[in-house]
DNA sequence: TGGGGTGATATTTTT
DNA sequence: TATCACCCCA
């Protein structure tokens, strides 16, 4: 990404990385130490200098973005046909797996991907209502992460060491089973299925780890329990790694992450080769300092020292802000000066903080100046109530045993099926030990719904009968269409709203749904249940928001900006309490803590500029606030100390924003 | 079915 | 304090 390296020059380190092949590899790539360049030299390296053929290589990566990067990247570097190559995020990967070894697996075919308000609802029902939200989401928390830590279900029971563990462990085994009847999997279930079916069936891990001639994992210290076992039982003894990760950037413990899988590599590969990336393409001097001082208070299993050629560039600048609003309005007017006295772009600004509650007064005073922003999160588009109803037909097409996606669709649009018809047909399927669905198309139903009932049923079965029938010619746009014609969805929505607007609104997410599924699939000719799929790991929902790369102020939280890179960078809210977060601030968590800070200031290029208020209203109270421990950990001489704008010069001349400018043009 | 009133609740989140 | 989910009523 960084304009500066020259293209095709690997500094010494980055060369060896990219040529060692015979040995399992550790790559400690420190912050814009151009680890992307890294990987995407090295397959290109093994397929063009050491003719490994393309299906042999196999990289992964946690998110669809970087996968689609770095296959990008690729496919510039390698001359010859990349066909068969493959480039996956680890559940794309499992996915794959798990559709190869379906019935190792005990699924059956056009199984569901659920996602995690599929799987609360799930946890829900079998926690039988009455359970307060708080209690379902910490059950699938505490689900999800004994599945992160490769714990199945028998063991969750054996370690249950009270009644409350051990009910956990219980609903735990019920979801199991659950999931198996809806023939449905969760996310985790991509990565911990494929585990168990390499472990436990040795002819398919022997098929699978001859066809790994190299794996290559991005973002390694972000690896959990059972990625690791997955990726250990992925490699013979043939089969070349190469694992690139930055233990300072790992933030993600808090999900399951192990950091501590770096050293693990030690241990597991005796032959492991370590090469350390120091040299930092990214950001100037002052900056680079700042991180490094920064994180040196962190113990470190690998020492690391990054330095930089671009020169020491500007201080850190470090403004004291009365409150929150203070400190948006503070910002933003910095912005404004900077972009013009730079003749930067709007895109070349972005403004970090630790939670995401903390853009509320940026957004407020972005748009009192008009300028246009960027908050990246939020509700995705997948997450559209309508979308989520089209996509309950298209699961429901692939697999009738998807009651999650019956029950989403049964009445939507209205089909007058009321809640007693349903809670009959529940009880029949669950005697018959059959889906909703299914149940639907046994005579035996019409003994136990009245007429009217049965023909509501039997038009919305017949409905879905004609559409499957369909499918099995006709490509996934065809049918999406189809189906949007029958169920009269656009007049269903405009009849739902008086708001016409709103309505047209919805039906547009629904028809951009409907192309981009004509999209991809005429691309990669896929079938319905792989197309469904493939939304379910929202496998373009960033090609989206790279479509829409206009010129926008880049609002994000320490999270989401892992990974990017920005020439002027706004640290906002470094206080005790944030960052540390006031939750985060014992011996266990401040590391992650430091790290995030960390993360933050390195996302900078050319100008860093960091602020804290001294009260910020928390809960209601205005509470005053400490500016974060990590400020008096970074060194003094490279820091700016720059108060804000007095409070009466704004009032004074009732142009705050202008005053501000002036102030801040004259300081700077 | 949708809107208004009420009460709980308040990090980080990809797939 | 602000938001959001939920419930009840028209």
């Amino acid at each position: 990404m960084s304009p500066v390296q020259p293209k095709h020059n690997l500094n010494p380190q980055q060369s060896a990385a990219v040529r060692l092949c015979q040995q399992p590899l550790l790559v400690l790539a420190g912050a814009g130490s151009g680890k992307t360049g890294v990987i995407t030299r090295k397959i290109a390296h093994l397929i063009n200098q050491q003719q490994m053929p393309p299906e042999q290589v196999v990289a992964v990566t946690f998110t669809n973005k970087a996968a689609r990067e770095m296959q990008a990247r690729v496919t510039q570097l390698v001359s010859t046909d990349t066909n068969g190559l493959t480039i996956s995020t680890f559940h794309s990967l499992g996915l794959k797996l798990l559709r190869r070894e379906r019935e190792a697996a005990g699924l059956k075919r056009g199984f569901t991907i659920f996602d995690s308000d599929d799987s609360l609802k799930v946890i829900k029902e079998l926690m039988k209502g009455g359970s307060k939200d708080e209690d379902v989401q910490q059950r699938r928390w505490q689900i999800s992460a004994w599945k992160n830590d490769d714990i199945s279900v028998t063991q969750a029971m054996q370690i249950a060491e009270n009644g409350l563990e051990s009910s956990a462990a219980e609903l735990y085994a019920a979801y199991q089973r659950q999931l198996k009847a809806y023939n449905a999997v969760d996310f985790d279930d991509l990565i911990c299925l494929p585990l168990r079916i390499l472990r436990e069936h040795a002819d398919v891990r022997q098929q699978w780890q001859s066809r790994i001639g190299h794996l290559l994992i991005d973002e390694y210290q972000d690896t959990n329990n059972t990625q690791y076992e997955f990726i250990k039982l992925l490699l013979s003894g043939n089969s070349g790694l190469t694992a690139v990760g930055d233990d300072d950037q790992s933030i993600y413990a808090w999900r399951g992450a192990r950091p501590e899988n770096m050293e693990r590599l030690k241990n597991d590969f005796a032959d492991l080769q370590v090469i350390k990336l120091e040299q930092n393409y990214r950001s100037s001097g002052r900056i680079l300092a700042c991180a490094n001082k920064l994180i040196a208070n962190n113990p470190h299993a690998f020492e690391k020292n990054l330095w930089s050629e671009l020169g020491p560039g500007d201080p850190i600048r470090v403004i004291n802000c009365s409150d929150s609003e203070s400190e948006a309005e503070t910002t933003v007017s910095s912005i404004v000066t900077q972009r013009f006295k730079l003749k930067a772009r709007l895109g070349e600004f972005a403004i970090l903080y630790r939670g995401n509650h903390q853009s509320r007064p940026l957004e407020k005073a972005l748009r009192l100046n008009n300028l246009s922003y960027n908050i990246s999160g939020g509700q995705s588009f997948f997450d559209r109530a309508k979308v989520k109803d089209i996509l309950a037909y298209l699961r429901l097409l692939t697999n009738p045993d998807d009651d999650t996606a019956f029950l989403r669709i049964i009445n939507t649009p209205r089909r007058h099926i009321g809640a007693s018809t349903l809670e009959k047909l529940g009880l029949y399927a669950n005697e018959r030990n059959t889906s909703l669905f299914n149940a639907c198309h046994e005579m035996g139903l019409r003994s136990v719904l009245n007429n009217r009932a049965m023909q509501n049923i039997d038009r919305f079965t017949s409905l879905l009968d004609e559409l499957e029938i369909q499918s099995r010619t006709e490509p996934p746009g065809v049918i999406v269409r189809e189906l949007l014609k029958q169920v009269h969805y656009a007049d269903w929505l405009r009849e739902l709203s008086k708001d016409q607007a709103a309505a047209d609104r919805r039906y547009e997410n629904v028809e951009e749904l409907a192309s981009w599924i004509e999209r991809m699939t005429e691309d990669d000719d896929l079938d319905l249940s792989e197309a469904v799929a493939r939304i379910a790991l929202l496998d373009m929902l960033d090609k989206n928001t790279e479509d829409g790369h206009a010129d926008m102020i880049n609002l994000m939280t320490l999270h989401a900006a892992k990974g990017l890179e920005f020439p002027h960078v706004y640290l906002v809210g470094f206080e005790e309490g944030l960052l540390p977060h006031q939750s985060s601030i014992d011996e266990e968590n401040i590391e992650e803590e430091r790290r995030l800070a960390y993360v933050g200031i390195t996302r900078a290029q050319r100008h860093l500029t960091i602020s804290h208020t001294s009260k910020r209203r928390r809960y209601g109270k205005d509470l005053s606030s400490e500016p974060s421990r990590f400020l008096e950990e970074l060194p003094r001489e490279h820091l700016m100390f720059n108060d804000e704008v007095p409070a009466e010069v704004k009032k004074e001349t009732g142009q705050a924003n202008l005053a501000n400018l002036r102030a801040i043009l004259n300081q700077g």
